[in-house]
DNA sequence: TTGTACGCGTTATCAT
DNA sequence: ATGATAACGCGTACAA
């Protein structure tokens, strides 16, 4: 810049006004000034620039887990809006492990980003002490944190399974199996009281014989599900918390040599674009993943330019049921335990 | 810092100097100053580095489409490898849009990334321009540019084809449809040499109309495969150059009324995790992503770190036929026309 | 071993 | 309308 003041034989501030359009300028010397960039080929330092202003047009993305296609998809349009906006968008993910999540959100904080957009891989105390720490423009997707009170952008889960079993219940299942979620994690607890909610509507006993843990992972799922249809009355549905337990659930049920939605029905939360192509077509919640995409890059950004109101916004999103072929009426299962 | 400073009072030159280790420090001034950095709970602001230093410990990562599974993987493992080393990641992705790309380059330059890791959309010449520009250290992954002499990791994309061509030529197969990626990338291009070569290792021609460009996208390869399977001598198998496009080739498969693998058999680059669990189990080409993302990582901070040979590393590595159960040999497949 | 002073590239303030 | 200069927070050369 320096260079190009001196190029025009202006001075740095002049320079700097025509860049930012932040006093006017003579259209001579604006001319003159915006010709000496061309030639000297400047480009204005965003580092020193934030180092100044206090600002870096950057916002630190951590989500749970990337693998996981709901993930993907929210990150995408997030992604895409927030560089609309001009802003660069810095990724962390940690294999849902919560200690590697304390790292990251460290290293975020450190680069001096201007907004955090998470989904919390547990409802870590470290965690909520460094958000609170940071004050920082801060949204949570997905998933929400005890005690954080900011902007969010969520999915009724507990309507969402509730709907789904329900559901089920109606096909005639009476031992719908539940791979579980971390309970660490609101949408681990809230899809469960659907699924509890489901059953007291339907008057029917919990049993904790029939859930599983998960941990939203397909390994641990797999796990799960082998227990459950090893167990001498094994159910004769299963609904799996996310989208990648539910490859863990499938897999375990033809290990065992059983068949869906033949021997067993399945539900699952999340959609996938092939849940409608392959055998069998998987009977799922799809969530409105571009949608909370959106909401969630828009609150960053209402926050960010200050025309947020003061007190948190809070969006609950709908999932829908969709209804495909893994799920049967009980009369319809054979070899199920009368 | 000037804080911290005061507090343990001491000059600011010494207080950096326990903090980056740069000179020798008494151990009381040392133990002194340390706690002040407790007690102010100092951090030191990143940016002003950044300013002084000219780095950032940031790399850009731009990868055409982080929804496609393949992609997600790798940046998964890359993200992980270099926060373990201290990096932050700025991610980029365009939906394979060119222009998007272009604008996406320059907002990680103008941030001053300290290398970048690149998985372009297109052979594009402003790209190419902007990257030689920039002058920084980059590492191509799975797509290569032409006349871009720079560290890359790739797969051989012609080799992995060719030998599931031939695979599906020795199960008979004389008509083998061939959905292709865009040919303005070097996999698009690769793979279906692979697939050339294939035919004429067999002593087939290669015929125009068996070919259909499906850009990497469902949308695109749904079209592509309805016009395929509409012609007149349809084709007894098909081939995906990717993940996302055979989920459009089994749709429009379903949708024109045939069934995989008893009316077309199906094979496709790119193995998924749930490829072994829904019917048909899709026979895939799979690529060692965690190699891929491993490899680019460790190439980056290799460069970085200026351990690297001047001339640029290029690691090709290779994929693996998956056979699976969707694709049948021509006898067994009885609408197939001779 | 420790302290002072300067420069990194911007922008804002103030004076002209 | 334009120019001079301080300040952002850090690292480091050089002086002590």
């Amino acid at each position: 810049m320096l260079d190009v003041a001196k190029a025009a034989s202006v001075s740095v501030a002049t320079v700097s006004a025509v860049i930012n359009g932040s006093a006017p300028v003579s259209p001579e010397l604006r001319a003159r000034i915006e010709e000496a960039i061309q030639v000297i080929g400047y480009k204005r330092n965003a580092i020193a620039r934030s180092l100044k202003l206090g600002i870096t047009r950057t916002v630190g993305l951590m989500v749970a887990d990337i693998t996981n296609p709901f993930f993907t998809d929210v990150v995408a349009v997030i992604q895409d809006v927030l560089h609309r906006a001009g802003y660069a968008v810095m990724l962390c993910c940690n294999d849902e492990d919560v200690e590697m999540q304390d790292e990251q959100i460290e290293l975020l904080i450190d680069r001096s980003v201007d907004g955090l957009i998470i989904a919390p891989a547990g409802d870590d105390e470290t965690l909520k002490r460094i958000i609170a720490g940071a004050n920082l423009p801060t949204v949570l997707i997905d998933r929400l944190l005890d005690g954080v009170d900011t902007d969010a952008v969520v999915l009724d889960n507990r309507r969402a399974v509730q709907d789904a079993t329900l559901y089920m219940l109606g096909l005639g299942h009476r031992r719908i199996g539940y791979i579980s979620g971390s309970l660490d994690t609101s949408t681990g607890r809230e899809r469960l009281a659907g699924y509890k909610a489901a059953l007291e509507a339907a008057k029917l006993p919990y049993e904790d014989r029939l859930v599983r843990i998960g941990n939203f992972r397909e390994k641990d799922a797999y796990k799960a599900t082998m227990q459950l249809l090893a167990s001498a009355e094994r159910p004769t549905a299963i609904f799996s918390a996310n989208n990648l337990m539910v490859i863990g659930v499938m897999k375990a049920i033809r290990d065992i040599g059983l068949k869906c939605p033949e021997d067993v029905s399945v539900a699952s939360f999340d959609d996938f674009p092939w849940a409608d192509v392959f055998q069998p077509h998987l009977t799922t919640i799809a969530q409105p993943v571009q949608a909370i995409g959106e909401q969630a890059a828009q609150l960053i950004l209402d926050r960010l330019s200050g025309k947020s109101p003061a007190t948190p916004r809070r969006l609950v999103l709908q999932g829908r049921l969709m209804i495909r072929e893994s799920c049967r009426p009980t009369s319809l299962t054979p070899r199920a335990i009368a």
